[in-house]
DNA sequence: AGCTATTAATAATG
DNA sequence: TCATTATTAATAGCT
């Protein structure tokens, strides 16, 4: 893919093997990401160059936790290996990858949420700097349509009810000719009531005039994280 | 590549996403294989799919040795889970509780990382938000003291190495009193040298210089805490 | 699995 | 190193 096929050996010419080498890692580490967050999958990438550069990639908040549970895998792989294992011994090799997986998830997670963070260095703080970032603003962008659409939803009810008011109101009225003063007084108050029982919710549903709308999305958080569900458990779901 | 654009986010549908995965797998692994022939590279690969089944490609023994290390490191760990087995009937079910688990922590890290979060409602995503800001606010701060401390270490060395040139600068200059105008041309040159090669990295060392460490592309990562350089250096090449 | 219409990667070049 | 472009390679959507 490039002009003219390329033979799969050694390119002997120093400075192409290096601009080669150069532009093919990043391919391969973009193919590496893609693959990651398209198929769900964890992805751990080390190359040496020539010279001994050292790149990696991981998915994951750090590399090194990928290669501990490739560890794993692999020694419980190795487990099977010589003697053939009845079924059932199949399930001690199992759980033991999904323990090793869960905690490298828990990990991961307890990072995420700003923890232990002594267990990691420079870069992978830069790293895991860059990924909250990023996720924090595809948060927020979320975040503000879902209120955007709430917002919208509450106006076209607001709008309904109103009609549903006025068509009320043009009822009574029709009816108070009909009747004596006396019952007007009554039927008067009752109007009152429901007029502003169905008026009130308007004044807070005018974008931009809500002042709790506002300050949730200008100001985040104190230090404190002022969480309005426990930390640990699951976040709450659409049914 | 292939009929129609596909946006990088992760296939929901679940026979696509697994049709793709193996798919791209096998490109993600030509493309290791390709570089690390044709550029004369080490490479290693490591892909975990959702399910936990792990593809591995590595070319040379010297990345192996690497994976190695971290075998015995965490040998002693899984020495201690090799050998408790409770009332083993229990298995089934604590097998289910663990995938459970791992599914959980797999929707949080996804949410965690700004992903999937139509699964949200309003609620959670505002939960959400709030735990990254904390959680970043938590990580900028550790990070800047990482660098902090390591931008000391620096210019501590820095400072070293300047006596050290200022000493020999000394002890050429006494040198030269004693030399002829040939001689002294000579080691007027390899004065220049010497001087260069200590006062370069000075100019990097600027706390707040650089505003962004835009590629980690010659950097590594790792997870050994206050390690600036990674545990992962390349072991001496036989060249 | 296997097949194409397409897009994506990249070798050569400036 | 960076940008452009002519080609080949990878692959998404089907069957």
């Amino acid at each position: 893919m490039g002009r003219g096929r390329v033979e799969l050996k050694r390119i002997e010419n120093k400075i192409n093997r290096q601009v080669t080498f150069s532009k093919r890692r990043s391919g391969l580490l973009k193919k590496a990401r893609e693959i990651s967050v398209l198929c769900d999958a964890d992805v751990a990438l080390i190359v040496f160059s020539t010279k001994g550069k050292l790149l990696d990639y991981s998915n994951q908040p750090c590399t090194e936790r990928i290669l501990e549970r490739y560890e794993r895998y692999s020694y419980a792989e190795r487990q099977l290996v010589g003697d053939d294992q009845p079924p059932n011994e199949n399930w001690v090799i199992e759980h033991e990858k999904l323990k090793a997986r869960v905690e490298v998830l828990q990990r991961n997670q307890r990072n995420f949420m700003g923890e232990d963070l002594d267990s990691l260095n420079l870069i992978g703080l830069q790293s895991l700097e860059q990924q909250l970032d990023s996720a924090l603003k595809h948060i927020r962008s979320r975040k503000n349509q879902a209120m955007n659409e709430s917002i919208f939803e509450l106006q076209k009810k607001d709008r309904t009810l109103r009609e549903h008011n006025n068509l009320l109101s043009k009822k009574i009225k029709e009816k108070e000719k009909e009747l004596t003063p006396q019952e007007q007084e009554g039927l008067q108050n009752n109007m009152d009531v429901s007029s502003v029982l169905v008026t009130q919710p308007l004044e807070s549903l005018t974008i931009g005039g809500s002042p709790e709308v506002k300050s949730n999305e200008e100001t985040p958080t104190s230090c404190r994280p002022k969480t309005i569900l426990p930390p640990l458990m699951p976040l709450p779901t659409n049914e």
